[in-house]
DNA sequence: AGAGGTGGTG
DNA sequence: CATGCACCACCTCT
């Protein structure tokens, strides 16, 4: 590796002073591709401090240095960093992005993200992607990462160690970034790849918005939650208080817990030794078959001590002390498929609205503001009629027929009618269980444990949903076949996943085969409503600038994106969301139309 | 600290 | 409940 640098003595300028800086942007100015990195106190651009920016050359790092001058509002320093004409190569820009702006003033525009670059070139089989890892990966030579630690403490002075590691942060970007790029090209991968670094400035941006949450109101969710969950939790301890031998009374006389609810091992014992109900887990699927009232009460106080531990107040602590809101990590390549994952705290898995937990209702405009939410309809659904192009599928779609009804109606030959649903509701759910079940590559068995009936059965019936849908088997199979050749999958926006090939003399050869060939078969369509709902926000992005709307991007949820908008402008900018979503969706899928449904209001829901 | 079980979302 | 995809949070136990 020829490198343009010396890992030891690597070139660096600190600036100090407004005239300084003038002198380096002007330098810098002239090329079209430069590193960028900045160094701060901690991880939140709303409460730590920005300490230095580093923007590099190839052979040489300029240090900008917050705290001897005021980097906010610094002019030359904001137009080179704004500036569309240059790359910036940056690791992990969103988190970079969030602290210029915030603290420089400046949106940086034309990324090159090496860390989401690498997540493109090895989705599903992910390995550390640091920018230490990816330096020793590509350039053989080890960071040291110690020194990053020491801005945690920074008190007075930068030291000329911390120079050094700051400089080298900018300079690696350069030689990573031109093996990635030439690897991308060889594997088509050009095109997702320039997707995700749209993608990440509207997820920066939507990180830094964050979202709005009615603290009160979730506080007296959680609370009338609590008191129905003790209401269980005394049941069970006293129903199974006599078949304890020491009867566990505190210091008070009052009876204390018997077992711990929340033990696996203690009621695993509980049932097999002590109630004779043999069960091989205690699962809810388990629990709902065994006719014992302790089970059921089990099952009540479960499904409430999920709420409040998971959902309570623990959630209520990511609220940002400086701006009130969540501001959720949203992780845009934490998917093997290439959906985002979203933590801390994930606001992708917050319950639907229910009568007695409607936590979505906390989730709130700004006075003034609403919520204009949009999702996709049946999106699997449709892609997986574009992707296998079967006739009967593609008519169903075409015909605007609700899908599980019409499948229903063609397994069976039953008259599809508007009031289907009604008329024949166990055909329909049947139906759906299995247009669901074969995007994940669902085989008989588990249809058969699905629906309760036998292996036999559930291979009949799905014989006969082949026979309405030939070219969905044949898609299918060839998918993961496909996929056990090659060793990859590829959605038709090109984003490609690999899979870890199994040795043939593997003992779990097969087992580990059929696995490849579910994700498979699976992938294009999960991978595709990722790559569309993508699209989606980037664009949408657009029109908010472009239409002058006082509007965010605030949420998206898989198949669903939210915003908040000014209240008199909402109901227009929902139009143009949903003429977005759809443009976005025919983008990629040609056979089939694509539709998505508005929401305006003030709670999130849809 | 990490694994396994459980269960919330699309 | 190994035999349906993709996740994250919380709990207990080792």
């Amino acid at each position: 590796m020829d490198l343009k640098f010396r890992f030891d003595d690597p070139q660096y300028v600190h600036i100090t002073n407004p005239e300084q800086a003038a002198q380096a942007v002007a330098e810098l100015e002239k090329h079209d591709m430069l590193g960028v990195d900045i160094e701060g106190t901690g991880l939140d651009p709303y409460v730590d401090k920005l300490l230095l920016v580093q923007v590099g050359t190839a052979e040489k790092s300029y240090i900008f240095d917050a705290q001897r001058m005021s980097l906010f509002g610094l002019e030359p320093l904001i137009a080179l960093l704004e500036n569309p004409k240059i790359i910036k190569l940056m690791h992990n820009g969103k988190f970079d992005y969030g602290f210029i702006k915030l603290q420089v003033g400046a949106k940086v525009a034309n990324i090159y993200d090496t860390m989401l670059a690498e997540g493109i070139l090895t989705a599903g089989i992910k390995h550390l992607q640091s920018l230490a890892a990816l330096s020793e990966q590509y350039l053989e030579t080890r960071l040291n990462k110690s020194v990053r630690k020491s801005f945690e403490e920074l008190k007075y002075q930068i030291t000329e160690d911390q120079l050094k590691y700051s400089a080298l942060d900018t300079l690696v970007l350069f030689p990573i970034f031109d093996q990635q790029f030439k690897r991308l090209k060889e594997e088509n991968l050009v095109n997702i790849a320039k997707l995700e670094f749209a993608v990440t400035v509207v997820v920066a941006e939507m990180e830094l918005k964050g979202i709005y949450i009615d603290v009160d109101m979730w506080r007296k969710i959680i609370d009338e939650l609590r008191k129905k969950r003790v209401g269980f939790a005394l049941q069970f301890q006293d129903a199974i208080r006599p078949l304890y031998e020491a009867t566990q009374v505190d210091l008070f006389g009052v009876n204390s817990e018997v077992i711990n609810m929340n033990s696996q091992p203690q009621l695993m014992d509980l049932f097999n030794n002590k109630l004779g109900v043999i069960v091989p887990s205690t699962g809810d699927e388990i629990l709902v078959g065994v006719d014992h009232p302790v089970a059921k009460i089990l099952r009540d106080y479960r499904a409430y001590e999920k709420l409040i531990s998971a959902f309570g107040e623990s959630l209520l602590a990511k609220v940002n002390k400086k701006t009130g809101r969540l501001h959720p990590d949203f992780m845009q390549l934490g998917t093997a498929t290439g959906r985002f994952a979203c933590a801390n705290p994930n606001l992708q898995q917050i319950p639907r609205n229910s009568e007695e937990a409607p936590f979505r209702k906390c989730f709130k405009p700004a006075a003034g503001y609403k919520l204009v939410v949009t999702d996709y309809s049946s999106m699997e659904m449709r892609i997986l009629a574009s992707l296998s192009k079967d006739k009967m599928l593609v008519d169903t779609i075409k015909n605007g027929y609700d899908i599980h009804s019409r499948t229903a109606s063609l397994m069976w030959g039953l008259e599809y009618s508007a009031d289907f649903k009604k008329k024949y509701p166990e055909q329909r759910q049947a139906a759906k269980i299995i247009n669901f079940g074969l995007v994940y590559g669902m085989g008989p068995g588990g249809l058969a444990r699905q629906i309760g009936k036998s292996m036999d059965e559930a291979r009949e019936l799905m014989d006969v949903y082949f026979r309405s849908y030939p070219d969905i088997k044949k898609w299918l199979n060839r998918a993961g076949d496909d996929a056990v050749r090659r060793g990859w999958s590829v959605t038709p926006a090109g984003r490609k996943r690999w899979y870890h090939m199994p040795e043939t003399t593997d003992p779990d050869y097969k087992r580990k085969i059929s696995q490849i060939q579910r994700e498979a078969k699976n992938h294009p369509i999960q991978g595709t409503n990722a790559d569309v709902t993508k699209y989606a926000l980037v664009f949408m992005q657009d029109r908010l600038k472009k239409e002058g709307v006082d509007g965010f991007v605030t949420h998206t949820v898989h198949d669903e994106v939210v915003c908040e908008v000014r209240e008199d402008q909402a109901e227009d900018w929902a139009k143009i969301q949903v003429e977005e979503m759809v443009r976005a969706g025919e983008l990629i899928i040609k056979d089939v139309p694509i539709a998505s449904e508005p929401f305006v209001g003030d709670v999130w829901e849809h």
